[in-house]
DNA sequence: ACTTATTTTAAACAATTGTTTAAAATCGAT
DNA sequence: ATCGATTTTAAACAATTGTTTAAAATAAGT
């Protein structure tokens, strides 16, 4: 007889313990960063011994590593389903940032999470070549450059597209903290701003890449 | 005669070991984070001791609370040397996003350090009320509310405001990492978007913030 | 020169860190 | 029921952590 064992107790170990102990990784390692947690801490949340994470995961930075990229596959993959929708650019960029607020007032420590762990903790570099291919593949950036030589978008960088709308859907989820404590406000009314600030990205987006079809007053 | 011991004593502080503790804590802080570096990481880049760091000031904790407050200060400052100058709004707009880009690029770790400090770390919770006074002694908000109310700037929430400013100019900075990542471009090519996209936000903001005086095209 | 206060150091502290080792428990198949 | 592999645990590991103590070096005042 053939031997299944490996990929019986593989999908064994999918549903299980194994991504019990990714899905709480990610949990304390959004929160707190790579550095600002413990693997104890880890293990503990999931109910588990310590050495069990490094039987799964072969150390503390390799699980983080998987963390980020999954963090970073998430971040890029909210992008991708609008891009893939067959809608008029203009409408896409609307769905582009409803979706996207809608996104991160899921997960919105993930930005966050992202820019820190890029830039200081577990040193091992994270591939990220893979996700320019994963966006070009929905046709994305042909789109725009054929509106643009058409002239019904201006023309800009892509790059800075791409920073236009990270800039102004990112940032203020972020931002929460700092803002609240400057501004001294709860968070019902850092909750208000931030819906009216949607309309306001919404717009003055719209109306700065797409200047010809779509003037107001 | 007077007691001026302790006077003396003060200033010589001031110029000599503590500051110089400070400005390697700060750099170390910066670039690490709170929990991504040790005492003695810091002691060492000054030459000194471990002990000597914790009898100037009480704690690694305390020492990053001094570091932080000192870095959102600096960034309250950048803007309010702004708010300050005798012109109109709309140069002080072009005039905010150009020192901005031109600060943030001499501290280009600032944002995030301040951003992911502010989330996590050092427990201690940071006073960050007095910041607001000190915008508003500006009489920015003032000069605002008066353009609104006679129809040259368009009617948005002075928090919308600021999160439109902070999210143009910080998060390009900030998402450096990220950029350069996912569109596999250097430090030249980026520094190249960075200069470009300094004029699209100085144009974007305008045109939507005071719309009836700049029409283009 | 002597005394006192300030600055700096070396050493030790208990606690915690990531990781490993070896033994126990669990499970599936015969 | 038994065997073999897989999963889980308890315990220990050396290294590092923030902090403290007590002594030494330096500076200042008289």
């Amino acid at each position: 007889m053939f031997n299944f064992a490996a990929l019986k107790t593989n999908m064994k170990k999918d549903v299980s313990t194994e991504q019990k102990i990714k899905d709480a990784a990610r949990k304390v390692f959004m929160t707190k960063g790579f550095s600002g947690c413990t693997t104890r801490e880890i293990a503990k949340s999931v109910g588990i011994n310590v050495a069990l994470l490094n039987y799964y995961f072969r150390s503390k930075g390799k699980l983080f590593e998987l963390i980020l990229e999954a963090a970073l596959s998430d971040f890029i993959e909210s992008m991708v389903d609008v891009f893939q929708q067959d809608l008029p650019l203009e409408d896409k960029t609307r769905m582009l940032i409803d979706k996207e607020f809608e996104f991160l007032r899921k997960h919105p420590e993930l930005p966050l999470f992202i820019h820190a762990g890029l830039n200081q903790e577990s040193d091992a570099e994270l591939d990220q070549s893979k996700f320019l291919g994963r966006l070009h593949k929905t046709g994305i950036f042909e789109e725009c450059e054929k509106a643009q030589a058409q002239g019904h978008m201006r023309k800009v960088n892509m790059i800075n597209v791409t920073l236009l709308f990270m800039s102004n859907c990112h940032f203020p989820i972020m931002s929460k903290k700092l803002i609240c404590g400057i501004y001294q406000i709860d968070d019902n009314e850092h909750e208000a701003r931030l819906n009216e600030h949607k309309e306001i990205v919404k717009e003055m987006l719209i109306n700065y890449l797409f200047p010809n079809t779509n003037k107001h007053a």
